[in-house]
DNA sequence: GCCAACGTTGGC
DNA sequence: GCCAACGTTGGC
């Protein structure tokens, strides 16, 4: 089981969405390194969710419930794919980009590397410390 | 509002 | 195939 971050602007779609919807297909990713994470997704992976823009944290997490397939939402059909996610729990503390910058452990998170990405995976390690931060324990 | 980082497009 | 120009994203 692995762990991944995904990432929206909560104006577009939020945690809160997630968790009125219980499953979305998690659609709209025009990038291919993006998209290449989304087919190693596999079900039963935990996707940490987190809100760009204002907010910059991790705020919940949620589950992918069916590994990629082709995304409806595009428009050349085949290209783009999506994986259904699942909400699990809200995090009791949101974990934020700047508590996540400011440890080492975190220095090779895509993420923080690369911000403009909006599927990225979590090591083993460094998705324990984001559980524990966030209180899940 | 600005700008850095990144991706895409199009001319050559 | 290279690279300049441009658009977009997202942090600050």
């Amino acid at each position: 089981m692995r762990y991944w971050i995904v990432k929206s602007e909560p104006g577009e779609y939020s945690w809160d969405d997630l968790v009125k919807e219980k499953v979305c297909p998690w659609v709209g990713i025009r990038n291919y390194q993006a998209r290449n994470f989304l087919s190693e997704m596999k079900k039963g992976d935990k996707a940490f969710f987190y809100h760009s823009g204002a907010e910059k944290a991790i705020v919940g997490i949620s589950e992918v419930v069916k590994t990629a397939y082709a995304d409806a939402t595009a428009t050349e059909s085949g290209t783009w794919l999506c994986v259904d996610l699942k909400a699990l729990t809200k995090s009791p503390n949101s974990v934020s980009l700047a508590v996540l910058k400011s440890k080492p452990l975190f220095n090779n998170l895509l993420l923080i590397r690369n911000s403009r990405i909006s599927v990225s995976p979590v090591a083993e390690n460094e998705a324990a410390e984001i559980l524990r931060m966030g209180g899940w324990n």
